[in-house]
DNA sequence: AAATTCCATGCAACCGGTTACATGAAACCG
DNA sequence: CGGTTTCATGTAACCGGTTGCATGGAATTT
């Protein structure tokens, strides 16, 4: 058998005959072969290779994505379901915003996911500008070859407001994100959006910017609770921060949701432990993933660039809205 | 310049002559040349590339490592300072235990590192036994290029228990984790070891096993308070189990550390959150990363297989004990 | 039965590096 | 000053696949 043969079983079965493949298969079994990526890639120029970056913010070392390992699960098994694996891009090597598209490049790198960190990290503009597939998590690109995935960050939002509304609150704050952020951005947004579209007034001093920590949420509930007026509902725009807002609650005396009411946003796992329970606006954590591995599969196999993808964020009610 | 000469100036610069090299240098970054990894790879079969094998439970779907996150970081970095990359293998492929080590050989992989997931993982052996460097985390594994690196697990239940004692509990419970796990049954001998160095009776009852989980903590904790003489003093053998017998403790109108004092292990974020901040036995997480990448490199390197690796875990009081 | 088409396979160049060995010039030696 | 050593670079085979094209035999057509 010459390797064309062999080759042509591995990646056009149809045009080889029956008999032969079957041979070729079984021998193939037998003695325990198996193709060589390297030799493919050097051959073909595809590598079936994603990369992912994923840079921490050296000025918050102890950064952590509320969901990162569900999104890793998603990528990783829808990305490893169509014959594709997942490589970790170092860190900015020299620092350099070239870095990464030279990693690329280097390694013949298929596609790249990018999750985002919250700087402003510059890394990602000569990947946009490139020609290599670029995903981009919960914010947006420009490029011919890039593409995002979001969750419903106003639409949320703005049903975090409806449904304390509808429970009769009328005095509605909300502890934000870094503003900077896209979703801490979008939010604030979706907040000033339904607070506008339900005839209720917009006080700022009732907007406090958090930073999606425990500990951010805690302060900026401590600055609420001094107002003349305190809210009698509050929408976190982070799970964490809620929490850290419910234990200011605590020490201040409030009963939840008797005398406020708290929405969170993220559905982490804390969310229903902490009782009473955070009523939450859920992000579907493994369909970041698995949505991500599609949008860069379809660039790769299909050469169009998909839409971006806004996923939705259901209300899930729990005991801190009664 | 031959294509010789070239890739003497990036695998052994000094028997290039200098002027030569810094022409060939120069006109490099001119260009913007990059060697290719794939063409590399086929040639030395080295691939620079180290294969992550971090298999989720199908059985626990939310099965969330305490510290995943700190211990990426801290191998991707630690590989990359050297020129390593990391490739997330998936998840067991087609079921069969060889399929991690045919990944390896088909991307010519270098080295592997294991995460243990506490299931019994059977596609861990066929690489333990192969010439594979292989680096387990958390979980000896046997074989001629293998080693580990894990928590000085036996020495911080120890602790914990003689912290304990030294403030003048003596009623000592304890949490494990899931005994079939590694780390669960080491600190549960360091229970036992330290139970009896202090001349303290084991008493069976004060014995009972969760699950690494907030609920598998409250769960055992509620049964430890149904004892007719409950312990005055809890180590739990996992921060997330001490927060949900915190929890426990909290509804049974218990006062901590006045009327019972808790330690945990691991050190999660939370542990300084939750009040009134909950004594543990930290684990170095970055370490881990760091640790591992180290010991794949030497072996990789220099061909030895270096020792296990035994992490120190310093104990950080907190308030649960006073 | 000869001519044509079709099908399955082999041949050989190529992907982009690495490296043992050959080559040739310069430096060194007696 | 010829011969030997040293140093820097080039040559060419090789890593293990892929793929356009050639080949030859079987099947089909006229």
């Amino acid at each position: 058998m010459s390797p064309a043969t062999v080759s042509r079983v591995f990646n056009n079965p149809e045009v080889v005959n029956a008999q032969t493949r079957e041979l070729i298969l079984s021998t193939a079994t037998r003695i325990g072969y198996l193709p060589n990526e390297s030799a493919r890639t050097l051959a073909t120029k595809r590598s079936h290779l994603v990369g992912l970056i994923w840079d921490t913010d050296h000025r918050r070392p102890g950064w952590r994505h509320p969901f990162f390992q569900e999104i890793l699960i998603g990528l990783k098994t829808a990305l490893s379901e169509r014959g594709y694996h997942l490589l970790m891009l170092a860190t900015s090597e020299d620092g350099t915003p070239e870095s990464h598209l030279r990693a690329v490049r280097r390694h013949n790198l298929d596609g790249v996911v990018f999750i985002d960190n919250g700087r402003a990290d510059p890394s990602l503009q000569p990947l946009a500008e490139s020609e290599v597939p670029c995903v981009s998590l919960d914010r947006p690109v420009q490029g011919p070859w890039t593409t995002y995935v979001t969750s419903d960050n106003v639409g949320g939002a703005r049903e975090a407001v409806r449904h304390l509304h509808a429970t009769g609150r009328r005095v509605i704050a909300t502890i934000t994100g870094p503003v900077r952020t896209t979703p801490g951005a979008e939010r604030l947004r979706g907040y000033l959006e339904e607070l506008a579209a339900l005839g209720l007034a917009h006080r700022p001093e009732l907007v406090v910017e958090g930073d999606f920590y425990l500990s951010g949420g805690y302060a900026a509930m401590r600055t609420l609770l001094e107002l003349e007026e305190p809210p009698d509902a509050v929408f976190a725009a982070g799970d964490e921060m809620a929490i850290g807002a419910l234990r200011a609650m605590a020490e201040a005396g409030l009963k939840v949701p008797e005398d406020i009411a708290l929405v969170g946003f993220d559905d982490i796992e804390l969310a229903a432990l902490v009782p009473p329970g955070l009523t939450t606006l859920a992000q579907d954590k493994a369909g970041f993933g698995t949505a991500a591995a599609a949008a860069v599969i379809t660039m790769i196999n299909e050469g169009v660039t998909p839409l971006p993808r806004i996923l939705p964020t259901p209300l899930v009610v729990r005991g801190s809205t009664g």
